[in-house]
DNA sequence: CCTACCGATCGGTAGG
DNA sequence: CCTACCGATCGGTAGG
């Protein structure tokens, strides 16, 4: 019983090789998502209906294949939530800190990029970046590990924010309710994005940036 | 067959009579909700579970009546939610209104009282602001009532906007997306603030409002 | 014995 | 408003 266990694990990262491929690339760099089909079938039904609302005949039928195929891959319906929401956010996450990387030390240029990283993440992984209203649907344990990523995310923008109110580029005198917005801001992006509409994802994250420096008060903003 | 339902929908009305008192009365006063034991509820359940994960027979455990008493008041579980968020929208809408009128022409008073109202909405009714996140769930006709309260809304605050665009007052080159940016902050606030926390609501409804116009590019911001 | 599944059905629960 | 139920479908698992 343990055997196959591990076994599974390793057939479930062997399927998943061109999203870690494309991460490590570049952070401004987005390859196809290289997800699973039945995390991709998932993902798919889970923001149309909910996760609740969906049924792993559901999953199945969308993937071509039977229920109890779907349970030799995942050990249930959490799992496949949970796996989802971690790729997720460790892909923005890991985007997020290269992006810093690269910008350096300058609180402006570092939060210019971060926003960009996270702007270009939710334009380009919307899918992904819709499933966050599921979080409630996560058993406690998969919810904290998952919020535990999302408040190293705000971390890291807070520090940037609040180095840049103390060397006097930034002066909103809020910056935790500030960043707390700048990210909320940017996770609405997932609910009216449209690939097929007007702007590109360079495009979006340009202006999310230039909204994102206003929230701060960036002495240059507008 | 036609009688009872006339008599049931008389009957939510007349169970509904504080809020209705309570928004006549001023946009920044709030008293109790009102709503019918079995609305309350419902809103309580959706807000933990979500609408899918919440079963009729919760709901009714919770108001201790049988699951037909349920359906003896409202047709079905989507009646439930639409009405809850109908009302929940319509309450955001009157008191958006009534501040922008008692604010006058002026676009920063005017900006400024509409985002502190909607604000307020977010922290004195946070348990129905919350069900935002449950509008996937509702039916396309009831969807498209919603949608159509929430537009409005947002042409409200984004003719406010770009009135002050043109006089000069806010700088923002993207007049649209800055008012989707600070209505979905506000709605931001639903997801974490804590009525035992450290903000009370017109606190929390000032740094909105001063997150809010560095967002459009107030030149008094910050 | 293994893998990658299948057809059928489990005990309970959904909205009505 | 309750008791007594329905057709169907739920998440998950049986043997092979």
């Amino acid at each position: 019983m343990a055997l196959p266990r591990a076994q599974r694990k390793d057939t479930r990262v062997s399927t998943q090789p061109r999203q870690d491929a494309a991460v490590a690339r570049h952070w401004r760099t987005y390859g196809p998502l290289g997800l699973h089909p039945i995390l991709l079938r998932a993902m798919e039904a889970f923001n149309e209906h909910g996760y609740h609302g969906t049924s792993m005949r559901d999953i199945a039928s969308r993937v071509g294949v039977t229920v109890p195929a779907l349970y030799y891959h995942y050990e249930n319906k959490q799992a496949l939530l949970t796996t989802l929401l971690e790729a997720s956010m460790r892909d923005v996450l890991d985007r997020c800190r290269a992006a810093a990387a690269e910008a350096g030390d300058d609180p402006l240029a570092r939060f210019r990029a971060m926003v960009e990283s996270i702007a270009l993440s939710m334009a380009h992984r919307q899918g992904l970046a819709f499933l966050d209203t599921e979080i409630r649907s996560l058993e406690p344990a998969n919810r904290a590990r998952y919020v535990a990523l999302r408040d190293y995310l705000e971390h890291m923008l807070l520090d940037t924010v609040r180095d840049g109110v103390a060397r006097g580029m930034f002066t909103t005198p809020y910056p935790a309710d500030a960043v707390r917005a700048v990210l909320v801001m940017c996770q609405g992006v997932a609910n009216w994005y449209r690939a097929d509409g007007p702007l590109t994802p360079a495009q979006l994250a340009e202006r999310q940036v230039v909204l994102s420096l206003g929230t701060v008060g960036a002495r240059d903003a507008a």
